[in-house]
DNA sequence: TATGAATGAGGGTTCATTCAT
DNA sequence: AATGAATGAACCCTCATTCAT
């Protein structure tokens, strides 16, 4: 279940009995299987919702028997703690490297943002389980979910400690709340998953640019006057 | 507001064993028990989803069996399906009377935006399952719940027209796209839900003229020089 | 589900849909009906083991499906409970009801191996699961059967002060192990379960006058010399 | 005298991962491997029941996987036959051998309870799991384990018989009735290994002779006045 | 308008067993 | 003689819903 077994070299697709279902080709290492049975899920996961998505659905989709997934995980649970886990280890450590090698607050908060409408297509499925699902998986018993509430701060850190700095150098408006304004981003990025898909008009790329337009320089044209009540 | 308590009848409030909940004063007319009644499940699908509130629990906080929601209400759905009406009947009708009266395009859109926040205190709930049930609700069969869909569009329509009337006034950049821009606004309002609690640090005026600031103005202070890669 | 809702009289027994099973008449209060199931389960715990019984197979029994006994009980466990605690303290009440009015030593212990035996029949079920369950449900997790051991310590003190009692009387052998000889008679009424069956050859009082005579004077004829190596 | 442990040939001890659990020195023939899991397996089922025990915990225990158990037996039940039936052969020639030599009735059931607290120890295992699961591996479809009734039928008529030769000869009373003299004397020596553990006040030579005495002479001490009801 | 007992479908999970490798 | 992936049946339990009272 744990070890890699072989492999390298053509491993010759071996016959294996199709069950019910599709079932593409499988071949590879134990944790090659694993790791599509995790791609599977948060497909379903990311489609339906985690509740509603059944371990019978997603066994079918591999092509086993429900109880077979028992094989390869804990239980349902760890199939989206997998997926989860997965998807912060990858965006934290991109965070990190941007932020090592960062010029000014503007620049490194521009990077950041183009980090996270980059994860959007690759990590699609996660961000829209973390999107929909967060609330009941953190509510959980057993602070299963405890490191998502960590990763969120760690990365809330990241975020504020540049907004302050860019404050400090004059580039931001000091009149802002840098947590605020923070979680204002996060949002946007976010929760763009829900209605962005891939193949459409505009690439993430494109989504990226706009927004960072819209941020630093805002809707208005030049003139600067005030509207409102 | 919400409680008008009895209403003048012979009601003669009846006898009843109390259950485990609270339950406050739940004499009155028919429809002000079905309403005290949806008021009391929308907080429960808020705070933990609408799959993951049981119809028991619902009964349990009206301190009656679940059996016997079945004389107020068809079904769960018929529930979570009023929460959401009433929501967006208000919403709706907010937006056609500021537009009715609106100047410019920056007055206009500035008004929704409050709109926005000022509808994040009082329909907490509603708005929170719609951010979190969204997903699995529009997928029910029987497109019980296509009126969602329908509502969105129109709110979508106000918004983008007010966009465009902007660019074409020339008092918003013309370089964006107008689509893309109303649902990035939408998004930073409404998820805003998800970490906003009342009583807290700053109330939903101030983070609406936040936002109002960032928004057109942008984050970056009057320089405005290229920055990125 | 825990109140008693009527009753007294002839109950008039409802027309009841008949499930798919045999449901012999099921009149009367709801504890009525709990009690009635709890027997049901006993009876099969008895036969086959009490992880052996499913849950369906009661249901099957009681002319219900297997979820329905959940508005009944809150789990396999609790059914299993009220069938221990409700023989244990039964068995308990009458021990202590023999004690505060024994002679001497003798006595007592003679009438407690009579309430022993005595309990066999109408608590032949519950004696034994505790006989061939007590092992596995001790085991289970959150201490949810500490009673039992409680109540079997308890039981424990009663003899072993009947024991000591008498050897101070000079009624019993001074070189016995008082609490290795409760245990040797305990064990040998309970076990009895195994093999007793009512109507057979022998009644419950018979057994225990036969077990008296042998506990007390022993296997032996007068002459008390000695054998073995 | 349970370990020959090797057997004299290349026996190459196999590179084995191993595993999460103790597994001493396991190389021999097949058959001392053989063994060395039933051990294993008894040990787990008096502990924890036969049902309650899975393969993969024996497996675990054993350092293997659940699947490579069926090399060596064919199911779950092919050991625990395996662990019932090595006691039995053992008991009943044990209580074979004496009753050759044995001279009068009392001397001869005083040997066989001998035998009977002496198998406590080194048939533990099997002794617990054949007072706790008979009643469930009887009632297993197929007369899998017909041989237990019958192997039990045979020590029955053996006690049986010593305790008539004994009332023949006018060592025991005569207004015992045998066979339920044997199975009360039976039990009690059974039952002590629900309690018994080796290392602690008693050993099982002290439980036979206390037993003994009991049961030929009686509690009481030599005044045979009538006594209870 | 409520109760309380029941339905019936389905949920996640367990586990002895099989079998190609 | 062992692995590891899978089977398939069954298990306990949940829950929206129904309905006679």
């Amino acid at each position: 279940m744990n070890q890699r077994k072989n492999s390298g070299g053509a491993t010759a697709a071996p016959v294996r009995r199709q069950g019910t279902a599709k079932r593409a080709a499988t071949a590879g290492s134990a944790s090659e299987r694993r790791d599509h049975l995790v791609k599977l899920a948060a497909e379903l996961f990311a489609r339906k919702g985690f509740q509603a998505t059944t371990v019978r659905q997603i066994a079918d989709e591999a092509g086993i028997l429900s109880g077979s997934l028992y094989h390869h995980f804990d239980s349902k649970e760890t199939i989206v703690d997998e997926v989860l886990r997965t998807f912060l280890e990858d965006l934290t450590a991109r965070y990190r490297a941007v932020l090592e090698t960062a010029g000014d607050a503007r620049t490194a908060l521009t990077e950041m943002v183009r980090i996270g409408f980059g994860t959007l297509e690759p990590h699609r499925a996660a961000i829209t389980v973390m999107q929909n699902d967060w609330n009941y998986l953190r509510s959980l018993p057993g602070d299963r979910f405890g490191y998502l509430v960590k990763a969120e701060d760690e990365v809330e850190r990241m975020w504020v400690e540049q907004i302050k700095r860019g404050q400090a150098e004059g580039l931001f408006r000091a009149d802002l709340d840098p947590k605020l304004t923070y979680r204002m981003i996060r949002d946007t990025i976010w929760v763009a998953v829900r209605w962005f898909r891939p193949g459409g008009r505009l690439n993430t790329t494109a989504l990226a640019e706009h927004y960072i337009t819209v941020l630093f320089d805002g809707l208005a044209t030049g003139d600067r006057t005030s509207h409102g009540a």
